[in-house]
DNA sequence: ACGGCAAATGTAAACGTTTTCATTTTTTCC
DNA sequence: GGAAAAAATGAAAACGTTTACATTTGCCGT
């Protein structure tokens, strides 16, 4: 692959001046400028990037920590970033690692090798004193979808409990009585602060939270397949449930219907996240709005000002909003 | 940050033992190794992968180019690369640009400048002929959904044409005969080509098609509800629709069901792609499975062989899979 | 025609590594 | 104990850029 040299021999000129055409520097004459122009496309000259990013000390690059690139979510995510990333003319670098403190921890340490220094991470495993000390490191490190006091100007994040309590209250002003919960079986957060929003509603109308009316799955549709299958399977009264995301929620109606029940009538559903096609399934998932798109923009954003030294301790807090469908309806017994 | 002199420095050695020890190299005695490991670790040393990309000349990078994340098609295109970089300790550099020749072309420069040696490239608009200057400028560039006689073999593609032909038998073998067709808007080749299977397969029942049932859209949920209404405002009879995508199909199916139609007894619908959520459609949609996880890890692996020179000049054609699920049916007026 | 100044161009150091080759240290063997 | 061989270490060049500083060129006014 041809370097600058060869440009610079070819055109009869320095380096440097090669470099200037380049990087669009104003010292450079018109008549140098195009014939050095006319060099680089006849030879087919690409500038190195990393030889640049060494010297200059800048990757031009927003790296992107998250778990998996197959789940609506995360691709959401990604693509908020990546939208960021187009308007400044930088790159994405994605670097996924499953839900583990290791594996979180080794993709951060990837975009750190590259000298990323831009960087928007979802990590739900690493303790927070190690974020802390990594943010330290990079100043233009952002966390996703966490909220670390410490930091909590560089979290952009979703108050999950509330969300539980706006779930909470919509099914109870359905006069649900008795409302089961689908989970993520992984031991992160949100799930359990979804479920204790959720739960410290209910008693607002005398209702009380029943463990058996809980099921652990994968978050995904196939989890939520076997969730509504195990609920089932325990034979308990129950006309509604809340589940963790609209995958599994959406799973879950695949189950309940073939089982013979018909949602909403015979039992309403509320997801979470709202993820493109949760408006397309049947019934139209009722669901907690999660902006996630949103929100990875606005990380990006407050990355790259980090990153140049701007600091504002502003907070970054969304709340879910509640988007009704034509999953949820009165319940089945007071009809 | 601290760089690989600063170790050599703290731990009384020269930068060339820091770097044996960085790469794992044998020639290092076991108590150097460890005392330069220690200080490594006591400084925060992260070796500067530019550097290294510079004086080695390899990026250990995967670049992949697509137009967008938010599609599942995509997302999963680039999830499969993402497990064969994974698998070979190498990055994914994402280059998205939306489906125009120049922002293709834009898109693979970025990875050039990287010096991407890998690369899975998504592209419908650039020039036959500017891909084959491209690819071989760059050995281990792979083409994939896209076929290219003269680089036959770096092209990773789907057999559209035979896909058409299966819809078409599968809705004929229902006794459908009146089948419209939802298409992509773009002016690419994909959607053509299987309505040119399709059409080609018709005269067998003595069929013909007409291009009063052809609805053009954009290739997503929105696009298929908007499809569906133009198919239904035009007052023609049709029992079958033959949609570009799993996306269109579902945004066609809920605009059918809200006008009363019911789907697959009234109207057939039969999907392209098999994406996660067709499955989980109300009804589950009939589809034509299109691997593209799998050829995206093919063409990864590929891209990967030739960048090391390895050759071979087998053809990489996958054929769709017609998958049956609910949303297809025997033709109304037969019933 | 010439000094002076601005504009254009060039020189060379620096960025942080890897790697070849040379040198030093350690081990082995008689 | 000492020579030879093996192992460990170091010095320095190279990778392809950018950029501060030095030098050359061209132009102006007199």
């Amino acid at each position: 692959m041809s370097t600058i040299k060869d440009v610079a021999r070819a055109a009869r000129v320095s380096i440097a001046t090669v470099s200037r055409v380049v990087n669009n520097d104003a010292k450079v004459s018109d008549k140098t400028r195009a014939s050095v122009l006319k060099v680089m496309a006849d030879i087919g000259y690409t500038p190195n990037a990393n030889a640049r990013a060494l010297v200059t000390q800048k990757s031009s690059t927003i790296g992107v920590v998250i778990p998996d690139l197959t789940d609506p979510f995360f691709a959401s995510l990604a693509n908020g970033v990546d939208q960021v990333a187009r308007q400044h003319h930088m790159q994405l670098l994605l670097s996924t690692g499953q839900i583990s403190a290791e594996s979180e921890l080794q993709a951060i340490n990837v975009l750190i090798e590259r000298r990323c220094d831009v960087m928007v991470v979802h990590s739900k495993k690493i303790k927070a004193e190690v974020l802390l000390k990594l943010a330290e490191k990079i100043p233009g490190l952002v966390l996703i979808d966490r909220y670390i006091a410490a930091i909590a100007h560089r979290c952009v994040w979703l108050d999950n409990e509330e969300g539980g309590r706006i779930a909470a209250r919509h099914l109870m002003s359905l006069s649900h009585q008795h409302i089961a919960y689908i989970s993520s079986k992984y031991e992160i957060d949100d799930p359990l602060t979804r479920l204790k929003g959720f739960t410290e509603q209910l008693p607002q109308q005398h209702l009380t939270s029943s463990p058996d009316l809980i099921a652990y799955e994968e978050p995904n549709l196939r989890g939520g397949e076997i969730a509504a299958q195990k609920l089932l399977a325990k034979g308990l009264p129950f006309t509604a449930i809340f589940v963790y995301n609209d995958a599994m929620a959406i799973g879950a109606i695949s189950t309940l219907e073939d089982n013979g029940f018909k949602v909403p009538s015979d039992i309403s559903i509320i997801g979470f996240d709202d993820v493109l096609f949760s408006r397309y399934s049947r019934p139209k998932l009722t669901t907690l709005r999660y902006p996630i798109e949103q929100m990875a923009k606005k990380a990006a954003l407050l990355a790259l000002q980090l990153s140049k030294g701007e600091v504002s301790d502003e907070e970054h807090k969304y709340i879910p909003n509640l988007v009704k469908r034509e999953s949820t309806a009165i319940a089945a017994t007071t009809k």
